[in-house]
RNA sequence: GUGGCUGUAGCUCAGCUGGUUAGAGCAUCAGAUUGUGGUUCUGAGGGUCGUGGGUUCGAGCCCCAUUAGCCACCCCA
């Protein structure tokens, strides 16, 4: 038997992580609530045909396959053997694999939409917090399985979507006390700019190389964009658009002087302008802010895209979303336009606790450990502890007569605010100790008392 | 998928240019202490040094392979 593990990349969560986990998670599903979103829960697997090709080449990679059951059979054998030397080809075969976990929320939301339009009320809004599964390399803030919580309105063009999901953004940020970067950008202005630059072929070619911005400099993604195959005058309008500064005005300033000649590329200014008037200028540090660079990998989005940044830690994005118009149409329901958000769960988690932003309140374990000082002692205590259970009070018996020091540990081990202690002498005279362990004051309260004792 | 670093007690680690019986702190258990903890003292248990092979009179240490984890790239939450 070797020592017990569990797989590359996910984790086991104990009590005081599963606490600051849904600290998280309950923070974010109430704001959802407030702006009319309702929950949906999918499996953890889907059909592979409904995953596969829509997440691009690399993502298609990252996909956990599910073996089939039965394969051994030996009737299934011949096409056992044919579907893996497909599979050794690359290609998928439904002999040897026909489902895989999810690999997102998004996808799996659309299926959903797409087998249940009928009876859905459009704009139909949900919010969805789940796992999902994916086999990239495991590193810091990058786990195989890891939760998502996403916002999605589908049945609606409005930029008004944009504009809630955008204050869902900072709302939740700000109610964790978390200091981030919502950054913007309208994937119609990159097509602008592709159209500019050799077309809107290259779209992909061009997001993919300005997308490193931030990280390689200027110079090195100029040599990227040579090397898929754009001219030196067409780069050279590129570096132009990444070249934008400033505040948002004058980033939209200075865009529509580069890209206000495409009818795409003033379509995609106007949504910004639009998103950006609903922002309540004051509150600057949860400003959105216009990122020309910002491009997202997943090809379905079509317009508005959102990434979030935790400032002050380092830490890939820690949300991110943005429009897709026609994402049921890859499951044959055509003309049903969405936009949605999505946070991540355990990478917000691994920035709050380096800067260690959890509120003590986080904690609800046990409050009041009664002492086990004998039988007669503790079949009082137990009538006691269970009155102050029915009053809500999170309670413990102490689960044998032993020594102080090992009760005590208990206690304190288990960070229980109160102990409650009832020997002999207190039996006679007919009260309890309440001692404050953070202080250790404590005072003695009569039985019938300590009902109504506020700890 | 590509590259770098690390695996010694339950945890964090030390272990010199290879040399007797592999150590420390914390944790655990027992005792000093028969009703007041987190202090102190004493003692105990716990290791096939990730795994397999090789070099050597001799390997925790050197070499090879393998496995697991971490980190970076790619990509992403």
């Amino acid at each position: 038997m070797s020592k017990p593990s569990i797989p590359q990349g996910t984790r086991d969560f104990g009590a005081d992580v599963v606490r600051k986990r849904s600290y998280i998670i309950n923070t974010i599903k109430n704001v959802f609530e407030l702006y009319g979103f309702e929950p949906l829960e999918t499996p953890a697997m889907e059909n592979l045909d409904t995953l596969m090709g829509k997440y691009g080449e690399e993502g298609d990679k990252l996909i956990f396959k599910i073996l089939n059951n039965g394969l051994s059979d030996p009737k299934n054998t011949d096409k056992a053997k044919m579907a893996f030397e497909n599979v050794l080809q690359g290609k998928n075969d439904k002999n040897l694999t026909e489902r895989a976990l999810k690999y997102d929320l998004t996808i799996p939301f659309a299926r959903y939409v797409a087998m249940n339009h009928g009876q859905l009320t459009f704009p139909f809004k949900r919010y969805q917090v789940q796992p999902v599964w994916r086999a990239d390399r495991p590193q810091k803030g990058r786990y195989r399985e890891f939760y998502q919580c996403d916002a999605d309105v589908v049945g609606s063009t409005s930029l008004l979507n944009e504009v809630e999901l955008a204050n869902i953004y900072s709302t939740v940020f700000q109610k964790l006390n978390m200091d981030v970067d919502i950054k913007i950008n309208s994937r119609k202005i990159l097509s602008a700019l592709a159209e500019l630059c050799g077309g809107t072929d290259k779209l992909t070619d061009i997001t993919i190389a300005i997308d490193k911005l931030d990280k390689t400099g200027i110079e090195k993604v100029k040599e990227e964009l040579l090397q898929r195959g754009l001219s030196e005058n067409q780069v050279i309008v590129i570096s132009q658009y990444l070249a934008i500064d400033g505040v948002n005005t004058e980033k939209l300033n200075k865009i529509k002087a580069l890209i206000g000649t495409t009818v795409m590329g003033v379509k995609g200014i106007e949504e910004l302008e639009y998103i950006l008037n609903y922002q309540p200028p004051a509150n600057s540090a949860q400003q959105l802010s216009i990122d020309f660079t910002l491009a997202r990998g997943l090809n379905y989005y079509t317009g508005i895209i959102f990434e979030v940044k935790a400032k002050n830690v380092q830490m890939g994005s820690i949300g991110g979303g943005g429009r897709y118009d026609d994402l049921t149409g890859l499951f044959g329901v055509p003309n049903i336009p969405g936009v949605g958000i999505s946070f991540g769960v355990d990478r917000i988690y691994d920035v709050m606790e380096e800067l260690k932003l959890f509120p003590p309140e986080v904690h609800s374990g046990t409050q009041v450990l009664f002492f086990n000082l004998g039988d007669a002692e503790s079949k009082i205590a137990f009538s006691l502890m269970q009155q102050l259970r029915d009053k809500g009070l999170r309670c413990e018996l102490y689960h044998e007569q032993s020594k102080f020091d090992k009760q005590f540990k208990y206690a304190e081990r288990k960070q229980i605010a109160y102990a409650v202690m009832i020997g002999s002498r207190e039996l006679e005279n007919n009260t309890c100790i309440i001692k404050k362990l953070g202080t250790g004051e404590q005072s003695a309260v009569g039985l019938p008392d300590l009902i109504r004792y506020s700890f």
